[in-house]
DNA sequence: ACCTGAACACCGTTCAAGT
DNA sequence: ACCTGAACACCGTTCAAGT
């Protein structure tokens, strides 16, 4: 027999899913990945990843996961107590630099750690960070949320991806203040980059005031 | 005849699709809308909504317009221009609001203002009031963007949809910092309100802080 | 103009059969 | 254990046919 139905070694792992699932995600969008189009471009039928996944959403999630993975956390080990403003923002740069490599598995990712072992890892070092530099419990748990609010929305919520290449679409008559310079694209990433910026030193230094307020008390 | 193909008042309208969408969404979730199973729900055969609408995307899209049209514009009309922080805190209060309504339709509306008519006027009505204000027009632009990221984010992120109910995915071991205490539903409704009240408030603060270097200069 | 059923090219998932 | 093809119950969308 030339071929056979299950050969001496296993021509599929959930590393090789994972990873083909996330090139095909990024070449051509999550809607894309379809189980049959994922199972082809491994060279197998499409009932074969049920051998190594339960279902679809669960390679999607692995995909995910990979991505949060590749998250910094460094900056919350053995913290400096006054440094936990230079940590968030350092982790905020990495988790959003993270997030624009591979924006199409975004909302996946923005459906909650969930389950996903990478994903609570990021949550976990944030609390751990944030409490050993002297926030209490409540607010670091807080922190963590908000600014994983913030950051999952800068890249969901994407001006950039958000306006239509069509001038007819944004009468003036309609929308008063919004100009066609909102129509090119060079200008939209211009308008994301600095929202993100202008909201993340917005953000800590409103927790810097938080945090004053909580020392001198 | 007792059964016509074209019947002498049309059985559908756009309001009436969308109306019956958006039910199905709240009532079902995003995934459970199929053409087939809408057009069931409104006595007609799934092909009959291609009458109306070019793609189920834009029934979606339209759904997803309704929810914006429900959120309060009403601050940044005749705005005092000491009160922009008031109108911005009260606007995103209302825009929580409208999505805490309709959380499965939230995926959907946070893929950008686009072509929806309702999300441009809500885009157009912040970028007037920061504008009229006193904030220069670059940062009215980008202070309406991070908003919106803060805002959808805390929707589409939320803490509590992200976590499972399962003690065993959350090993004390794996994530030293993650209490039990997560798991609680009633918890974690907590931690996203207080998460979303405390980053309003340091976004506020922030953006005020930058607004008086603005005006001292 | 607006609805219908039939049809097309897909889906995710199950399962018996193969080795 | 791990792969296969066949099958099931779905999809979104097109289109000719009806009134």
């Amino acid at each position: 027999m030339w071929r056979m139905a299950r050969p001496r070694k296993p021509l599929l792992s959930r590393d090789r899913i994972v990873s083909a699932a996330g090139a095909l995600v990024d070449a051509e969008g999550l809607e894309a990945v379809s189980t049959r189009r994922l199972a082809a471009a491994l060279g197998v039928s499409g009932p074969s990843l049920y051998n190594h996944f339960r279902t679809k959403d669960q390679i999607l999630e692995a995909v995910a996961d990979a991505v949060s993975a590749r998250v910094d956390l460094t900056m919350f080990e053995d913290p400096d107590p006054r440094d936990w403003r230079t940590a968030l923002a350092d982790w905020a740069h990495s988790y959003r630099d993270a997030l624009a490599d591979h924006p199409h598995i975004v909302p996946v990712l923005a459906r909650g750690p969930g389950r996903r072992p990478a994903g609570l890892r990021v949550a976990d070092a944030v609390y751990g960070g944030m409490t050993a530099a002297g926030w209490p419990p409540a607010q670091a748990t807080r922190i963590g949320a908000l600014m994983r609010y913030f950051i999952l929305g800068s890249a969901v919520a994407s001006f950039a991806r958000g306006f239509v290449d069509d001038e007819a679409a944004y009468d003036p008559a309609d929308y008063p203040h919004l100009g066609q310079a909102h129509l090119l694209a060079e200008r939209q990433r211009e308008v994301d980059e600095g929202a993100f910026e202008t909201g993340l030193t917005a953000l800590l230094d409103g927790l810097a005031l938080q945090y004053e307020a909580l020392r001198t008390r």
